[in-house]
DNA sequence: TTTAGCACTCATAGTATCCGAGTGCTAACG
DNA sequence: CGTTAGCACTCGGATACTATGAGTGCTAAA
């Protein structure tokens, strides 16, 4: 037997794919032939069909059904046989207006940005911010508001600034905050904020005179923004698109999923992107997660800057439309990090 | 007949519908005297049923069939029958834990509560943030970062610093900066944001002298404050939940009503609750949306600081824990407002 | 190598039947 | 007169059986 993959092979088996991904029903020899056009006999398809399963390409739900595409066929599929859908003027116009997003910050632009993708793509969408490991310290405000609050700003180099509002029990005066922002500009401004360390606030301390009492509250407020720069915020959004695809019709199964991926940590484990701009397509078990075993996850990567990268992606059953899926992702994924490096008159 | 609710009547309807809350299923006489220990006849009770249908509490499905609350009948139970239950000591303390959180921009904080909440009531809960109309500009401060870059930052006596980054086509001075920063915190704070026109904008560059070129980010800056505090933003947490109701195994309505909850702006628009710390219940048929008409939501207020109203609640099936819920929703409600006015050294 | 023909498989839909929880009504009881 | 036992009746849901037809694998002829 012939256990090549033969250019006709090849056909029938991206015939097959294509019909399943569109009715989500087992395709059938006859279905081939009527619906995709192939110019064989029912007859021969079926030798096919047979040969691409013992392959592993394709499976058969029971002994008279027809047929339908493994995860190994998905495999093939994605890598060899899809065609991939340029996108229209419009639907290019469309994502670039979705871009016009008013939020400021990095998270809620995220947010944002899932929810469209999701109402774009009908699926449901995922999307992990940036881990920041990197982050430099630019500059360093503080003054008094209101009766005996403070507040410190910090300037980073990445998308934001971030603050907070003291209120110590002494209450601060105007001066000493004047002087131990100097000292603060001074001693950590380009500075990485992972090398801050203790001896280097000891060092702001005497320096800063009787400003010292307050450096504790710049140092817990920098120790804060360490631990929270550091960790990826995952969102999801776009859950009721899920219901939508018959694999979810099981209320069970489609709980079950959605609870698992409405546990941010699960999400922040999830596949990532191997490299800008360009799709991966984790199908069904090469899901690590047992609650991903029969879905599929295809994931782009978007950057900030230089080298900060995030990611968004999409969920589905393992029958997702992949092909013009994969060419939206990949250019809502570029226009995310341009828009989010700056390309408004955003960010530093 | 008698058409008054007697005393027993009251019993019954009220056994009727802890039954059906707990059991999802049509009660029948019997079911009411084994499983409820109701101290009559089973054809005792069928004549009070009879009764009771007629005055619109309850409902039958079909013909042979046990009984089923109606929505008036929800209605009666929550405003007179059922008994609040209090919350155990340890239920308390897992509350007030859950508020420890670490966020602390509003929205976010507001996000993970609707997600704790959600975890802690099993039901899918939504959240409003307050509508902040009176916002009082407290300190103004500009400064140079990075190359070409300068950062406004406005504090308002709400919880929040705003920041943003701007890029102007000329590089801006620190002198000019430290100028203009003096003029606006002369002129400008103080004020209700609503207030700041356009004249005293025009103001501000009269005095600024060169630095004027930099007003326009200012003001460009004020305004899109004025319109992000202006509107409520709405977050949904625990979609999953509402697929583990029996109501809504029906895929097609859980499907509708996800979709119709994951629009933020519906979302605004949902029940309100009356006053602070107490629950409301809108019921079925009572709510407004046609999404929601079979469908219970159950709200609270929470306030930040003063006269600031933001709200959080449960929907669900109009088959939902009312006594159980409310009760948890009051104190968590009450905690979380308490949390964002500022218990923590957080918040002017 | 391809295709027509054919017997075979089996999920699905449709139909018939049964079961029993629950009802409403009536008559007897305290 | 309110309460209860008894009973015929209803009807949704479960179970069993059958018919249908889409789809198969195999064989033999083109």
């Amino acid at each position: 037997m012939n256990m090549e993959l033969t250019p006709r092979k090849k056909a029938v088996l991206r015939a097959l794919i294509e019909d399943y991904i569109q009715y989500a029903e087992p395709v059938g020899s006859k279905t081939l032939v009527e619906r995709r056009g192939l110019e064989f006999s029912s007859a021969t398809l079926r030798h096919e069909m047979v040969e691409l399963e013992e392959m592993g390409f394709l499976a058969q739900p029971h002994i008279s059904s027809g047929r339908v595409p493994s995860p190994r066929g998905y495999r093939l599929f994605v890598d060899e046989l899809m065609e991939y859908h340029g996108l229209s003027e419009i639907e290019r116009e469309t994502i670039d207006a979705s871009m016009r997003l008013k939020a400021k910050e990095l998270d809620r632009l995220i947010v944002k940005a899932g929810e469209f993708l999701s109402l774009l793509t009908r699926y449901t969408v995922y999307a992990l911010t940036p881990r920041i490991d990197q982050v430099r310290l630019l500059r360093f405000d503080l003054f008094t508001a209101g009766d005996d609050t403070f507040v410190i700003v910090v300037v980073t180099d990445v998308h934001t600034v971030k603050n907070k509002v003291v209120r110590p029990p002494f209450p601060p005066a105007e001066g000493a905050l004047r002087r131990l922002t100097a000292v603060l500009n001074d001693r950590l401004t380009g500075l990485v904020l992972r090398d801050v360390t203790q001896e280097r606030m000891r060092s702001v301390t005497r320096q800063a005179g009787e400003a010292g009492v307050y450096v504790p509250y710049v140092a817990g407020f920098l120790a804060e923004l360490l631990e929270e720069f550091d960790e990826r915020e995952a969102f999801l959004a776009g859950q009721s698109h899920m219901l939508g695809h018959p694999e979810y019709h099981d209320i069970l199964k489609a709980r079950r999923l959605l609870e698992y991926l409405s546990d941010g940590r699960e999400l922040t484990r999830l596949a990532l992107a191997d490299s800008d701009g360009s799709v991966r397509f984790v199908i069904g078990p090469e899901n690590e997660a047992e609650e991903l075993r029969d879905t599929s996850v295809v994931t782009a990567s978007y950057r900030i800057g230089g080298n900060l990268r995030g990611f968004i992606g999409v969920v589905g059953p393992t029958r997702m439309d992949y092909a013009r899926l994969s060419s939206r992702l990949a250019y809502f994924a570029s226009r995310l990090g341009r828009l989010l490096s700056g390309g408004e008159e955003e960010a530093p």
